[in-house]
DNA sequence: TTTGATGCAAATGGTTTGCATCGGG
DNA sequence: CCCGATGCAAACCATTTGCATCAAA
């Protein structure tokens, strides 16, 4: 049987599906990114892992999937900017200011997670200023990552 | 003829042709950025204008020609989410660590600037505790606009 | 059983590229 | 003149959609 090891508990989850199905491809999708909680996965990608695991998906399955679990509020949609979009897993203890933020290197193409936010005050201050009303934000940080700059990125998606 | 009223010289913009020609189509992709300086304006975007002007450039050429223009860093390129590129001249003081942040409004996609950077500290904190070589970053506040949030976004694109 | 989900293939839309022609330096 | 630039059309690639079939509840 299948067994979701999410911290959330599956009645939870199920509650979210309410008007949905908990499909076996639905399922396998969100074991993917469980099995792969620190990854920023494309739907490619994880086209590419559910053929090594059990069954196949459609790529447009897992598009609509994708989709789906994004508006669940269970998957968080990011935009590096390689042409493609990437979803991570949205943590548990996740609020509305719990943020963190990605350090993309540029020679490797590896993405690290930082969680120091420390944007709250500049959040207040434009919210004042501007009195725009922010419901969300996304903060990027593109150099060279510490492997990167010793060996001189020998070696690509690191 | 053709002026080219940018702080810059147009003598050190030359010089940072060197080794490509200053063509009328190149002239005039430039004359529209000069001209919609606070606007981030999409290939498209930019496709439209040329032919309202003078005259027309092709799609590709545009293509080929913004480019260009990010690597002798004349244009910002940017991804706001919404499938495709921007691009935003680069204002003549750009240094470094000055630079803004945009308020992209989830109603009319309205697209506001903000100067306050104070991003230092947490580029600094981030550089030292994870030895990240930062060379550039990009922060996107999504939210609601003042008018959007009094008109209850009647009008889109605003 | 019924309605939503899947999968395939075709359509879409932004971007890139091949290639013959053009023209700036 | 020569080599890089242009323009067109075709290619590309990520993503979406139409539709017949399938299966979860």
């Amino acid at each position: 049987m299948w067994c979701f090891p999410l911290e959330k508990k599956l009645s939870e989850i199920k509650e979210q599906f309410k008007e949905h199905r908990l499909t076996p491809q639905r399922r396998l999708v969100l074991e993917i990114f469980l099995e792969n909680r620190d990854g920023h996965l494309s739907a490619e990608e994880v086209y590419q892992l559910s053929r090594e695991k059990k069954g196949e998906i459609g790529l447009a399955t897992i598009y609509r999937t994708l989709e789906l679990l994004e508006a669940l509020g269970l998957l968080h949609k990011i935009n590096f900017g390689d042409g493609r979009s990437r979803y991570e897993l949205v943590p548990v203890d996740y609020s509305e200011h719990h943020h963190h933020h990605h350090l993309v290197c540029l020679v490797c193409g590896g993405i690290l997670e930082v969680e120091e936010d420390l944007l709250h005050q500049l959040e207040e201050l434009i919210e004042a200023k501007h009195n725009f009303c922010i419901v969300n934000h996304n903060l990027q940080f593109f150099g060279y990552c510490s492997r990167c700059q010793q060996d001189g990125g020998k070696d690509k998606q690191g």
